[in-house]
DNA sequence: GCCGTTTTCGGCCCGACTGTTTTCAGTCG
């Protein structure tokens, strides 16, 4: 076995023969017992319990698996004795009998129900009980039929949601979130460069090009040996099920799904693949033109002459760049190539220097104990302050969330009070910025006063009920928020979340014509289920000259690490650091949080 | 099931909206 001389190879094959579970893993469970407590109808407070317990566990800041298999848990907020020892048993069997045995009573596919919109326990226990409902296929089966409707508590309207719901599902169907495949992907990508037969290798395709979801990941490596590694990768120890498997390609599930694909090239042929593979077909198009202009035809492999067209002397590759270079252009970022305009602006010299994550110098829009997140004020401004942040936002929930524990008037003054405090401490090397949440009400009205507001350093305004208003009133009702001249940034613009609901109606030019009216910064929202405002807006943001904010919206302080996949999202906007006020230092950032506002 | 604690059990997160009802249950945030 070649890759026993890699230590990524060797990690893995340790990591497999632990008979322990990770913490996703174990989560999950958490989570799954949580639903299936639901279905059975017992005690709302206990299923809330599991239900906190499987955050716990999923933001815990430190190996919380290990502290459970040594029996170190006791202390941790959230997790009592019967958890504890629950997590002692994944973390040293792998598996947990208690769950085992309550799952044995439901179908498998059972819990995919519970991702589709407008069915909760309730309606799926009647439908399981009643119709024998135990899947996705059954439920569109019940639906279709009629049988459905006729459920007590039932009828056409529930239906036509369901069935809503259902088509959105099938559209995205085998698409992933960039946080369901990014550990997998650098993972991968590890173990393949430290392949000692594979020179290069790299992810390529829509991942590489910085999209919010991915429907597989490409890998490509250079190698002489192809078979040796082709066989190798398709034996590593994330790989469920081998797809296909050649000399010089092979396709395989990981664990979760996702389909991985390899292939093979020699060293000269690999910046033309990686160019290839990484597309988008759009960029390819134009390319292969470009090439064909030249007198030459490029593919995967190569450029060639094209025969009875005397082009120029074919230049040597070694990168992409070269390539290029070649058909007389600036190397264009991954993440721009999607056929928008990056032609031009590489030919004229005009391509953003795209934001980069070590640009970021803090982070707004974050939560604490004090409403819905996992970690203290304290736990928060250490996490940040240990990622080389200067500065930390923090914007709790207000009132009117009630559901996320939103801060009433005295909480959040407490807050403010807490976090002058905490800075007097930091003694100006680092500083927490007090700030809320604050609710966008259905008239666009603030859930607090501009006399509240007035007192603190910055505000973010988010919609998070009502959603489902004309997209002309949704708009208005956004557009009043922002003429407040207290609100500083606008949150989640269209509240989407990514493969499973849909964005509300709102008139995003309209909305951006406003912010530059308003002075308002627009939030890049960084949560992988969200990246909300969505990258095919900043360039008219940017245009309009409104600023950016990359915004991790942590829960928790592993939540800050969010950011790079804002960064992403920003660097598929043209953004560059220049667009984004969080990468101000101390010191200037403040300015641009009362640019336009009358704070 | 967790927490807090005057250590033994009571309290734990509330309101809007929708659709099916005819006074409310379920879902969502």
């Amino acid at each position: 076995m070649v890759f026993l001389a890699s230590g990524a190879f060797v990690f893995w094959i340790f990591l497999a023969m632990l008979p322990g579970m990770t913490r996703e893993a174990a989560a999950q469970i958490l989570e799954r017992i949580a639903l299936l407590l639901e279905l059975k109808g017992e005690n709302p407070f206990k299923i809330r319990a599991y239900k906190t317990g499987a955050e716990v566990v999923e933001s815990y800041p430190g190996d919380i698996m290990q502290l459970a298999a040594e029996q170190k848990l006791s202390g941790i907020k959230g997790i009592g004795d019967a958890l504890r020892d629950k997590l002692y048993e994944m973390a040293t069997t792998g598996k947990l009998e208690f769950f085992d045995n309550l799952r044995a009573e439901f179908p498998e596919t059972l819990f995919e129900l519970f991702e589709v919109q407008g069915l909760g326990p309730k309606k799926i226990a009647a439908l399981y009980a009643e119709l024998g409902v135990g899947s996705i296929a059954d439920l569109k089966r019940a639906c279709e039929s009629g049988e459905a409707a006729k459920l007590s508590g039932f009828g056409g309207k529930t239906v036509v949601k369901i069935l809503e719901s259902l088509a959105f599902r099938d559209e995205h169907a085998s698409e992933f979130r960039v946080d369901q495949v990014y550990g997998l992907a650098l993972a991968i990508l590890e173990a393949l460069r430290a392949h000692p037969a594979v020179s290069r290798a790299e992810v390529c395709g829509s991942f590489r090009r910085g999209k919010e979801t991915v429907h597989d990941l490409d890998f490509l490596c250079a190698t002489k040996k192809p078979e040796e590694v082709i066989a190798d990768f398709v034996g590593l120890p994330m790989f469920e099920k081998v797809i296909a498997q050649g000399g010089t390609k092979a396709s395989v599930y990981a664990a979760n799904g996702v389909q991985c694909d390899l292939r093979a090239v020699s060293s000269k042929e690999f910046p033309f693949a990686l160019n290839y593979f990484t597309g988008s077909k759009e960029h390819n198009v134009v390319m292969r033109q470009r090439a064909l202009d030249q007198g030459w035809s490029l593919n995967e492999y190569a450029f060639t002459p094209v025969e009875g067209k005397a082009g120029p002397v074919i230049p040597a590759v070694h990168d992409e760049a070269d390539i290029y270079r070649a058909l007389g252009m600036d190397y264009i970022e991954p993440e721009l190539r999607e056929n928008a305009g990056e032609f031009d602006a590489a030919e004229q010299g005009h391509l953003p220097h795209l934001i980069l994550l070590e640009n970021l110098r803090g982070v707004f829009h974050n939560h604490t104990t004090a409403s819905d997140g996992m970690a203290s004020l304290l736990e928060m401004a250490d996490a940040a302050q240990e990622l080389g942040m200067q500065y930390l936002g923090i914007a709790d929930h207000s009132k009117s969330s009630f559901q996320a524990n939103g801060l009433s008037e005295e909480r959040l003054r407490a807050q403010i009070a807490e976090i002058r405090e905490l800075n007097e401490k930091f003694e100006g090397h680092f500083r927490i910025f007090a700030g809320t949440e604050v609710d966008i009400l259905k008239d666009g009205s603030l859930d607090f006063s501009d006399e509240l507001l007035s007192e603190l350093d910055y505000c973010v305004a988010s919609v998070h009920n009502v959603f489902n208003l004309p997209e002309a009133e949704m708009t208005r009702r956004i557009i009043r928020a922002m003429e407040n001249p207290h609100v500083t940034m606008l949150g989640h613009v269209t509240g989407r979340l990514l493969l499973q609901r849909p964005a509300y109606a709102v008139n995003i030019p309209a909305i951006i014509d406003a912010a530059a009216e308003t002075g308002t910064i627009i939030e890049l929202n960084a949560s992988a289920w969200r990246l909300d405002m969505d990258w095919r807006w900043w360039r008219l943001a940017k245009e309009k000259g409104v600023k950016c904010s990359i915004n991790p919206d942590a829960h928790s302080t592993r939540g800050l690490e969010d950011v790079l996949y804002g960064v992403r999202a920003a660097r598929k906007g043209w953004l560059t650091k220049k667009d984004v006020i969080n990468c101000l230092p101390l010191g200037e950032v403040e300015k641009a949080l009362m640019k336009g506002k009358i704070r």
